[in-house]
RNA sequence: GGGCGAUUAACUCAGCGGCUAGAGUGCCUCCCUUACAAGGAGGAAGCCGGGGGUUCGAAUCCCUCAUCGCCCA
């Protein structure tokens, strides 16, 4: 059996993954004897316009090891993949596409037609984050893949609807929302962003009504929305302004004769402590205007230009509008002073352009009620954060739950399902209703359905049960709802994660409550930020592309680097370089495995603790006990950093740095212990490669093979569906840890020793031993072959103590002193330095411990158990110390 | 404006009441020893952001300030 030096990830991936795909592991598997039950994770299902980044990147690492730990722990896990239809989003690139190819508007080609092309766009292109997740090592189950526009995912749309309809949870309403101009559709709160930036703050002096020559002054920062104003306020304590309330101004430009309230929002100390009032354009104003009753004056169009209110500005766009009001305001002298002012400004995530606070008739869902359970979810347990800090993001939002507005002025998604008759009246229904057909209330004949479509998140609150099929009771939702594990970013909490949990209880009324909270534990994770610490976003173009990263490294190594840099949703900074240690590792494995498969010779016999009774033996057994067990517990947790790191220190520093090293002599001809270290080898990377295997699914699944096929067996099953490691013959042997540990220190010691002297290892090296306490001198005696081969000794002589020889060094360790015997170009001023700077730190130690000792307060009132353990290393460091000064006078 | 997080080695991060504060990368010295030079052996490197407090004991808990970042308005 001989393997290649190097694992390329570029000729296993691809042939690996379709292994696992016809191996028909994705799938759950039949409910069966020993199953632990179902275990079932929903993707966050992506963007049908999106690429893989880095946060899909390391969100579904994390999705995959869950899925594939569960998997192996005997769950029959089921992870089901799928998209999102994003409304806006890819309406706006396939608008763009249109017009750029075809210089064609969507409304020329008409709404059939231009569906029709959306779906062309989807077809073609709305797989490829997918494939990228496929290229991943995802584990998802893809004959379940679903896409929020399929058929049955509508029909679960439009059932929702019509339920939250029936219970009058959904009314139309005039209100003020985001309006996107460019696009022409509300956009949703969680839509927009804010983004500073330098504008002007204009004062405006509003002439009083019937007092010629005085004006009130107010400041604002967006000028052009004066001719929509209705009201002036002022702080009612405000002296300045508090005999005006109750008077007029007169509006410029229209002569509307407008109020002056007197308003406790307002802030004195913001520009001259008067503002206008504009209800129609304003999300503040909106509030004050309907506080004292005034009318709205809408000044703008859908599109962002001037309306007919707008009086002699009708027609020009916003931009150009507040130019000329600024302009003619200074011609009629009531311009006052206009200071630059820097202030946040709403733009919309999909076209980047000004949003407009802009009143007009929209669909809401009523979120009050949906909210209460929701709430109660994580109060009583049902649901849960992981970190537990996300819980109170969570709630927050819930308890200030304003009312979604779930309609959109857009073509691509799922068309309200509301019909109207000749008079306007409203109905939703389960079935379209033809036109002429009658209104089931009215009897009068419909004469048209609404144009307008819900929010893409509208279908995607339905996500974790529609996918099994509801509103349909399929087997598939009897068996996997709910789901155990959802993982995702923390911007969506609100807009997904909780709508989902209000969802799961609204909708899945058939169970009983405990039963209907969609998820159990909310992974919150980490933001992987670029080197500088900043957000990757496409417009800073600062990105690290996972696909790239795949490409260099391959897939493990990325999945390994993501877990082992963000420690539980702690976000972390990326440079490209750093997978590297993850590819380092990779190899590593690779080469440990090599090591191995080329030493077996046909063993068969399982090793385990009891078995054994070489000391490296028991050690490295003790050593993946404590592992597997540590691993595991961490998995299930849902730490998976702590898993990652400990696997990582275990392969490396244990299993390679010391057991395969302590392995190999025993590979000589006639060694009679050869088959219980090629035994114990096996054993050991055997567990290893499982353990391993949810974060580098595709090396440990290729040693697998190698592993079985080195041993002249084929493997019962693909290492994706074996079982976990259940720690079966693996026992901790503390005698084993503690011996072996003196083994380590003497070796360490005699190494740097030999460093410091510029000694190599080939150069033999005879040493004198006195070990005066028993224990080390035991343990020495036993194992002196092992530690003579780590350390490179020829000759290693033992005793209780030993006369300094001529010409030579002491490695001290613990209460051993290594002498060892140099030549005569030795560099002994190096060694003094070396000692006495271990000698200094050692007596800062020594003076450390003996303080706190001396401290009556810490005598008597720490615990005894660490008062005891600091007297014990006191006495270890006096003794360490003493040797290190006798050692150092010797040289 | 509200909330959250971070500040520990040159860099990226662990450690979150009690070992001589750790890892990876980088750096220095030595070594191509037949698993791996994508490696091995050894080493240097830290007033644990500043200031207060609690405690026998603080990188760790509390307060405060500073800086950076994120989420929400």
């Amino acid at each position: 059996m001989e393997l290649p030096k190097n694992f390329e990830p570029k000729v296993h991936e691809p042939a690996i993954y379709r292994a696992w795909v016809e191996s028909g592991g994705f799938a759950p598997r039949a409910p069966h004897a020993g199953s632990k039950g179902t275990f079932t994770v929903m993707i966050p299902p992506p963007n049908v316009t999106g690429v893989l980044h880095m946060g899909h990147a390391l969100n579904n690492t994390i999705q995959d090891i869950v899925v594939r730990f569960r998997r192996m722990d005997g769950y029959e896990t089921l992870w089901v993949p799928g998209t999102d239809h994003a409304g806006i989003a890819t309406q706006a690139v396939v608008e763009k596409k249109l017009f750029q190819e075809k210089k064609q508007k969507r409304e020329e080609l008409g709404r059939a037609a231009f569906l029709q092309e959306v779906w062309a766009w989807k077809e073609k292109y709305g797989n490829s984050i997918l494939e990228q997740l496929r290229g991943m090592g995802a584990s998802c189950d893809w004959s379940r893949t679903k896409f929020t526009l399929d058929d049955d995912m509508s029909h679960a749309v439009r059932e929702s609807f019509v339920r939250l309809w029936e219970k009058g949870l959904i009314y139309r309403g005039a209100r003020l929302v985001n309006w996107d101009c460019v696009l022409t559709t509300a956009v949703s709160d969680d839509e927009i962003e804010y983004v500073p930036k330098k504008g002007k703050l204009w004062q405006i002096r509003y002439p009083l009504d019937g007092r010629p020559g005085e004006f009130v002054t107010v400041a604002t920062t967006r000028p052009e929305t004066m001719l929509g104003d209705t009201g002036v306020a002022v702080h009612p304590d405000d002296e300045r302004y508090k005999h005006l309330i109750g008077k007029h101004v007169v509006l410029p430009f229209l002569g509307r004769r407008i109020p002056i309230v007197g308003d406790e929002t307002v802030e004195s100390g913001f520009g001259t402590g008067a503002v206008k009032i504009t209800p129609g354009h304003d999300p503040a104003d909106y509030e004050r205007g309907a506080r004292f009753k005034l009318p709205i004056v809408m000044v703008m169009e859908k599109d962002g230009r001037m309306s007919a209110e707008a009086g002699p500005f009708a027609g020009l766009p916003r931009e150009k509008a507040r130019d000329a009001v600024v302009k003619e305001l200074e011609a009629l002298g009531l311009l006052g002073d206009v200071v630059d002012h820097e202030h946040n400004v709403a733009i919309s995530d999909r076209s980047k352009s000004v949003i407009e606070p802009m009143v007009s008739e929209q669909w809401f869902v009523k979120m009050r009620p949906l909210a209460e359970p929701a709430i109660a979810a994580v109060q009583n347990g049902s649901l849960r954060f992981t970190p537990e800090r996300w819980t109170k993001v969570y709630l927050d939002w819930l308890l200030n739950v304003q009312d979604w507005c779930i309609s959109r002025q857009l073509w691509w998604g799922h068309r309200i399902p509301v019909w109207y008759d000749e008079d306007g009246v409203p109905v939703a229904s389960r079935t379209d209703l033809a036109l002429g057909s009658p209104h089931p209330l009215t009897k009068k004949p419909i004469v048209r359905q609404d144009e307008d479509v819900l929010d893409t998140w509208a279908s995607s609150w339905l996500w974790p049960f529609a996918t099994l099929g509801w509103p349909a009771k399929t087997p598939d939702l009897a068996r996997f709802y709910p789901t155990q594990f959802l993982s995702t970013a923390r911007e969506i909490i609100y807009l997904w994660v909780a709508r989902m949990v209000m969802a799961g209880y609204e909708f899945m009324d058939h169970l009983p409550p405990e039963k209907r909270c969609p998820f159990s534990v909310v992974n919150i994770h980490a933001t992987v930020l670029d080197a500088q610490g900043r957000r990757m976003s496409k417009s800073l173009g600062n990105g690290i592309d996972p696909l790239e990263l795949i490409d260099k490294y391959g897939a493990d190594a990325m999945r390994l680097c993501l877990i082992l840099l963000t420690k539980e949703g702690q976000d972390t900074r990326l440079a490209p370089d750093r997978i590297e240690q993850g590819f380092r590792f990779g190899n590593k494995v690779w080469n440990a495995a090599r090591f191995v498969l080329q030493n077996l010779s046909g063993e068969s016999a399982e090793v385990t603790s009891q078995s054994v009774t070489r000391l490296e033996d028991r050690w490295i057994l003790s050593r993946l006990a404590h592992t597997r067990s540590f691993v595991t517990q961490a998995l299930e947790e849902y730490r998976f950093n702590d898993a990652a790191v400990e696997l990582y220190r275990f392969v490396w520093n244990d299993f390679c740095d010391w057991y395969v090293e302590l392995a190999k002599p025993r590979f000589a001809a006639g060694d009679p212990t050869g088959p219980a270290a090629r035994g114990t080898l096996v054993r050991v990377l055997g567990d290893m490669l499982a353990l391993l295997h949810p974060v580098m699914p595709y090396l440990t699944e290729a040693l697998w093979t190698a592993l079985h096929e080195a041993r002249g067996k084929r493997p019962p099953a693909m290492l994706m569906n074996s079982a976990w490691p259940t720690g079966a013959g693996l026992a901790r042997d503390a005698a084993a840890e503690a011996d072996m540990a003196v083994i380590q220190d003497l070796v360490k010691a005699v190494r740097n020793v030999r460093a410091l002297c510029m000694l190599g290892e080939r150069q033999s090296l005879v040493a004198h031993i006195a070990a005066p306490r028993d224990e080390e001198r035991r343990v020495l005696a036993e194992h002196a072959a092992t530690a003579r081969a780590l350390a490179f000794l020829e000759r290693f002589e033992l005793a209780t103590q030993v006369a300094r020889p001529q010409g030579s060094a002491c490695a001290v360790a613990g209460g051993i002193e290594a002498f060892v015997v140099l030549g005569e170009s030795t560099d002994f001023k190096k060694l003094a330095d070396a000692l006495s700077k271990r000698l200094e730190k050692l007596e800062k130690g020594v003076a450390g411990a003996k303080a706190k000792l001396a401290n009556q307060n810490f005598v008597a009132r720490a615990d005894p158990e660490v008062v005891a353990d600091e007297r014990a290393r006191l006495a270890e460091l006096e003794l360490e110390a003493e040797l290190v000064r006798r050692n150092l006078a010797g040289l």
